[in-house]
DNA sequence: ACCTGAACACCGTTCAAGT
DNA sequence: ACCTGAACACCGTTCAAGT
């Protein structure tokens, strides 16, 4: 990769969220984010080996805003781990259309190995050791990536619980009588009742 | 969309499955599909009205697999979740390509609405009401998803895991020590261990 | 009426040609 | 040396033309 001439990678990596933003991430293509920035699509490959890099440096430039400094250390340990799951949620929820690229490249992220390392921080010094604290990691990891994809592609407030709630109750009596209920259920009461549910669990 | 004439669905769906099998998702295509039945590309057109209808047949085909039967009653509640989950698992990961499809489809399938049914009258029968239930039922489906995608991404067990156990320890030193001791975690201890905490919390 | 191949508007990426 | 547009091999989908 040539030295960038104009353009740092933030900005590169800007343009693209903005793309995305716009027309969703199947808008994201080398050509629109080229017209984005006002230049040739092969002006691009100037920064970038491949479009791949590309989404690396979308995610990059995304997760790289979370806020990994330690939560207060008076506050106990669950406290401090929600503290960081929200900041990931609130980081990743100003862009959700980005969290399918943030699964396949969330390896090369600094953004979320600073953020793993102030966990890690937490879970050891409550006690965490060998394999528990790796289930404990990945299992939060694996919450918040299942629970964000879920609330993005079908929220309970959406139309795919109207249609389950609409569902013959004769062959599928629970599942219409829980849609009805969850239609009450916000956004946020879902995602936090199972990160409690989680963390009651981790401590356990 | 006109009668089918030689195919059903599930030839369809098979063959789609086929070249996702061979070629991973980023391979799936119209054409290729075609290819593999021996038939003109438009000639699916004839049975799916577009690339999207092509997805939600392969993700019923997969999900329609699972097995659905109410496990045995005399075992306590979370077990019998335990069982449904493990099955759920089992079927995605005979295909894990097909995990991300299943997110975006997953409101459709029969075979996942069939699964929630039964997982619901499990906790129904343990006691879960309104908004805990509604809680329940979500945070499993979050955590089985999530779970699944960054098995199939970023294996403990794989080179992911080696770079991060590689990083500087000045910077990442829980980071590195974490992921030395991970690589001894398998799978299945690594997706068990983090729904018995999840299924623990649950119940508390 | 049924089927299909050419065509259109896209895509990522290579590469030669122009400055 | 630097940049770029044409070109190549794809893609989903439309539509006219052929049977």
């Amino acid at each position: 990769m040539p030295r960038p001439r104009s353009l740092t990678h933030d900005q590169l990596a800007s343009a693209a969220l903005a793309v995305i933003d716009r027309d969703g991430l199947a808008g994201l293509s080398m050509r629109a984010v080229a017209k984005e920035l006002g230049m040739s699509t092969m002006g691009l490959y100037r920064y970038v080996d491949e479009r791949e890099e590309l989404e690396r440096l979308v995610v990059e430039c995304v997760l790289g805003a979370v806020d990994t400094e330690p939560p207060p250390p008076e506050a106990p340990w669950g406290e401090r781990i929600e503290i960081m799951v929200r900041r990931l949620r609130d980081t990743l929820s100003a862009h959700p259309a980005v969290v399918p690229l943030t699964v396949a490249h969330r390896h090369r992220s600094p953004g979320v190995l600073r953020w793993s390392e102030t966990v890690l921080a937490i879970l050891i010094e409550a006690g965490f050791e060998g394999e528990r604290r790796v289930v404990a990691l990945r299992s939060l990891l694996a919450y918040v990536i299942g629970a964000l994809q879920l609330a993005h592609l079908g929220p309970l407030s959406g139309d795919g619980t109207v249609a389950i709630s609409a569902l013959r109750p004769t062959e599928f009596p629970h599942m219409a009588e829980t849609a009805r209920q969850a239609r009450n259920v916000g956004a946020d009461d879902e995602f936090f009742g199972g990160l409690a549910a989680l963390m009651r669990g981790l401590n356990t």
